[in-house]
DNA sequence: CTGAAAGCGCTTACAG
DNA sequence: CTGAAAGCGCTTACAG
């Protein structure tokens, strides 16, 4: 079932049938003519060989999106977003999970799938996707020198979250961290010991606990820095997940949520509403994020002179229940 | 930067170059003439192009996985369970969300990324998938007569859980339902009122609620449920992110679970353990679905005569904290 | 407005 | 053990 078959069902050339089916006859093939070949096409459920016209053209309008771990809720929305406008511009995105290993395995495998672009979110570019020859590649969450990238105001969030804090009148800030020392997290970090410096209050290490990316991690890691004496009386979190798995740590110890110790979050999912009390959490338009850096990609496949090198995306506080005056004791 | 520019630098034919690339120069090739071939591939940055390769060869080593709510965090799961058995195969797999559209889009892009094959979860397969030509579709969580699939026994599922919610004294067990009539919600609704059936109790109108597919739906249509009068004691939810708003319209009401009211949900996601109380919830393995149905999709792209037409996958009910026996008064 | 022809970069019999 | 050649199914100048 080729484009051959086509033709000769429809009585025309292949070039005819290429034409019509491609949309690119438009004005260049007579109307009647062109009925003929879609009739024909459709009668014969022909759809053409994508691997032979990506061969041909060098297109296949499918990008790549690699995301570090999809058990993590915020990537579906990336996803989403990005999609949307992919859509819009006859795209496809297709997502591949690296599972936190290096993923030059999965980026293979994309390039296999001969991608015409590359969304690589806040892990290193493995370097499969560099290679001569390869497509371009946007970073996101993840500044770059070199690269294309759409980060997000990680600094301005964790100033604001900081602010709602000390505002408060807490002092004892702890930070449950990521234990994974990509540059999305180093900036955390790095804002939150900025804040507390600036506050007049070390950063001290007793206020510092990593955890692995799941709740069940940071519930003990949570449990560990919550039976530090002093207690911390608020803790900014790497993440939402991180922020639940602290809320179920307090609960095991008996403490409670904001009244004994603040949380605060980050990334906003829709956990953060779902968990009890509700999060304070560092929020940004997440589906936004996955539009912005396709809509950045596709300048660059275009090979557009004026496409972004690297912009930045919003965020902002999300008050809810979790967060309160220290406790007076 | 092609083949014939590698076989220039190693000084041997096209023909050697793929035979050794590709691992089939096995005892076809001498060692010498490998490592010439090799070493010029290195130092050439050279990857084969996919699109040739599977023009010629009709073969990508690619599947799709085709999800219904990507925003979902089940299919994260399902989707590392499927690429774990994946790579071992040496395959990757993509994955398209639908966003509870028809699909057709997507599936179409899917193809044009000439994936070997197709699991398509919980939704009737896109036309696109299908027609002449088309790769091997495998369905999850969808039971089909003229495809082979790999389902759930949710029968037993839904059956455990209301034998619990029973044997604890609930006789008004109502059913937060998803509002998709597809083939997997309506097997769940048909289990929840078989089983009050056999307990001589009427699975009458007031005991269903219907929402859409989130925990701010499931919220509003939970508080409308458990305004009802008399109150169901107890409720069954066709996931565990419908299971968490109707938590959150409990505590809108002034309601304690499980005190005033039982909860059972749907899937174990982590999001279980993260609410408060923790769900009882019917549990299945859920990468060890999706490694299931890429095994069963594999078979049929090798086309085994043995390949399983219909396999399934045992569901038990994890108890947790959500559930107790109805309130005395 | 339409067709004949070349060629994208591989893989795979086939010949030697 | 190695190479020459055909061909996978398209698209795209080019000719008419």
């Amino acid at each position: 079932m080729t484009s051959i078959d086509v033709a000769q069902r429809a009585g025309v050339s292949q070039s005819t049938v290429s034409l019509v089916l491609s949309g690119k006859g438009e004005g260049r093939v007579a109307a009647a003519t062109a009925d003929a070949v879609r009739t024909a096409a459709t009668e014969l459920g022909y759809h053409p060989n994508a691997a032979a016209r990506t061969l041909k053209s060098g297109l296949s309008h499918t990008v790549g999106l690699v995301v570090p771990d999809i058990t993590n809720p915020v990537f579906g929305l990336v996803l989403r977003g990005a999609q949307q406008a992919a859509t819009a511009a006859g795209y496809t995105v297709i997502l591949v999970d690296v599972a936190r290993g290096d993923g030059e395995e999965s980026v293979r495998a994309l390039r296999a799938a001969f991608v015409d672009g590359l969304l690589v979110f806040a892990i290193a570019p493995p370097a499969a996707a560099l290679g001569p020859g390869g497509p371009p590649v946007v970073l996101m969450d993840m500044p770059a020198t070199d690269l294309p990238s759409v980060t997000l105001d990680l600094k301005g969030g964790v100033h604001a979250a900081m602010e709602h804090l000390l505002g408060l009148g807490h002092r004892r800030i702890a930070h449950l961290r990521a234990d994974v020392p990509t540059p999305t997290f180093v900036a955390r970090a790095n804002a939150w010991a900025r804040a507390l410096l600036d506050a007049g209050i070390d950063p001290a290490d007793d206020l510092i606990v990593g955890s692995l990316f799941s709740h069940t991690a940071a519930r003990v890691a949570g449990r560990d820095l919550l039976q530090r004496s002093p207690r911390p009386t608020a803790v900014l979190c790497d993440d939402d997940v991180l922020a639940a798995g602290l809320l179920l740590a307090a609960r095991d110890l008996g403490l409670t949520v904001p009244g004994d110790v603040s949380v605060v979050g980050f990334d906003d999912m829709p956990l953060a509403e779902m968990v009890t009390p509700p999060l304070t959490t560092v929020a940004f338009d997440v589906p936004l994020f996955g539009t912005r850096a396709f809509e950045v990609l596709l300048a660059h496949i275009r090979g557009d002179a004026d496409a972004p090198r690297s912009t930045w995306l919003a965020t902002r506080l999300v008050i809810r229940e979790s967060t309160a005056p220290p406790p007076t004791s």
